[in-house]
DNA sequence: CGCCTTTGACCAGCGC
DNA sequence: GCGCTGGTCAAAGGCG
């Protein structure tokens, strides 16, 4: 109903902005792709679960806690996103998180695209799609699928994910414990907004979050290139300087690469490391 | 069928 | 001590 409506509008605006904005998108091939990626209604993004009426237009505040994080400024997101119309068909609360997040996706599709196999572009796009008004909400976890600190459930620990063992909690191994970081700041090159330049690991992407005091949100990666890496980088877009992205390595690579894996392939400068 | 991406939820660190 | 925020996990679903 209003959804497909919006549907439309929304690929109106989408159209506008790609011939309206000044970065310089690869935007008929990529196009294509865009509207592919609209017509998915977002993978995951519509958890099944109990079927509650608030579902799709409600979008109840279940948790206070991550709904701020996750919110942030839809103007910037859209800022980010190449326009700033989505904005319009983002009905204020019950498309929230799925706008902010979703909106930004940019980054983590260009960054998919030079990073894994490429579907790329697509979240971006999906993003504008109206998705947030089918929305179902993922519903609240049940408490016994809640996710605890591994140390706190010794029985569970290194089973409790499935087929994931993990070496130690991850709770413990936060900000300050990081045991190497370097931050770079890489100039976005190539035609679209989201190519920066690719070293010579493969990253997987594990999750987005946007930052409280920069509109644009970060996304984390994961070294895809040997397993067990425990080598991550974030990528977000510079706050003074939209045209460079800054991508923050943790950890160190635990495969043999050749050359300096770290740095390899990056023309960044480095601005900070610890 | 398996892989990959997306995104809400969880949780501990950190600042006030 | 409390609340906020950043970082991570994992379910769900689409695509190849």
């Amino acid at each position: 109903m209003a959804v497909d409506l919006v549907g439309v509008q929304t690929l109106e605006h989408l159209n506008r902005m790609f011939q309206l904005t000044n970065h310089d998108f690869a935007v008929s091939s990529d196009f294509k792709q865009a509207f592919s990626a609209l017509k998915r209604t977002g993978h995951a993004r519509f958890r099944r679960g109990p079927s509650s009426s608030s579902s799709d237009t409600n979008a109840p505040s279940t948790s206070t806690q991550s709904a701020p994080a996750m919110i942030g400024s839809t103007e910037a997101s859209n800022e980010w996103c190449f326009g700033k119309s989505v904005t319009d068909t983002t009905t204020s609360s019950s498309s929230r998180s799925t706008n902010s997040s979703s909106l930004v996706s940019p980054l983590a599709a260009g960054e998919e695209a030079t990073v894994s196999n490429g579907k790329q572009f697509g979240s971006c796009l999906g993003i504008v799609a109206p998705a947030p008004a089918f929305s179902s909400r993922k519903p609240p976890l049940p408490s016994s699928h809640r996710k605890r600190c591994l140390a706190d459930r010794p029985s569970v620990s290194l089973q409790g994910s499935g087929s994931k063992p993990r070496s130690g909690c991850h709770c413990c191994k936060r900000r300050k414990i990081a045991s190497k970081r370097e931050i770079r700041r890489v100039p976005i090159t190539g035609s679209k907004v989201t190519s920066i330049p690719a070293d010579d690991f493969s990253w997987k992407k594990y999750g987005e979050k946007r930052i409280d005091g920069s509109p644009y949100p970060r996304v984390y990666y994961k070294c895809n290139t040997g397993k067990g890496c425990p080598a991550r980088k974030s990528v977000e877009l510079a706050v003074d300087d939209s045209k460079m992205l800054l991508v923050t390595y943790d950890g160190e690579h635990i495969h043999h690469h050749g050359t300096s894996p770290i740095l390899t392939g990056l023309t960044g400068i480095v601005v900070q490391s610890k």
